[in-house]
DNA sequence: CAGTATCCCTGTAGATACTG
DNA sequence: CAGTATCTACAGGGATACTG
């Protein structure tokens, strides 16, 4: 019986897992949230001036689905005028290991492609 | 001087590695390919019958995109009919701990999603 | 076999205006 | 403050036909 390594074996029955994450994390804006809130920036429109060119339109939607997704929490406090304020949740934290990959990964490459 | 924890660096100063990154990986096809390649289909009709629904279009436009991204190598054999096989190159197997990771987390979210 | 060219449709995101 | 609604522009991807 042939030996075949490890590393296809993920690839082929995994690929499933891979799109889930791929899907959950590769908006155009989603790392880019999280980092804003990740960075102390909790309530809508700090978030907005904290990430350039977004619109509201953006961030509104992003934040429903990220929500949607478990990442971050949306918590409403009615105190006289509307306060609202956005974290990231613990799960979200588990993403770490999976985004410092990624950025190791990332100054590889650009690496690479300074060296060839 | 207050003590900022690793995770909230890294996901604010290396934003621009993790894009890189995510650019390289997150097309629709791409992993699929890079799969079927890794489980030994070479040929470009191959390839095109291992991945569920994908058109000989997106397939030659992505193999490009993967070859310019130096992930997959191409070579020509003319020995009389043409002879064209594709590999994931060394550099490729590089993302194998990013893919490892991401997968890893998929079925997480996944039992997540279950359980709630 | 190994693709490319063309046409077209749909979804995504920007601009702008408006609401509670 | 915290968003949503509407309208539009543009790009990614599918269908199909064709080429070396």
């Amino acid at each position: 019986m042939k030996k075949v390594s490890r590393q296809q074996i993920d690839l082929q029955v995994d690929l499933k897992y891979l799109e889930d994450t791929l899907f959950v994390i590769s908006g155009k804006w989603t790392m880019k949230i999280i980092s804003a809130l990740s960075c102390g920036n909790k309530r809508f429109r700090e978030i907005g001036k904290a990430i350039p060119d977004i619109t509201f339109r953006m961030l509104s939607k992003e934040l429903q689905q990220l929500e949607a997704n478990k990442l971050i929490s949306r918590t409403v406090t009615t105190e006289g005028r509307m306060l609202i304020h956005y974290e990231i949740t613990e799960y979200a934290k588990t993403l770490i290991p999976v985004i410092s990959e990624m950025i190791k990964w990332g100054k590889d490459h650009r690496r690479a492609y300074r060296s060839v």
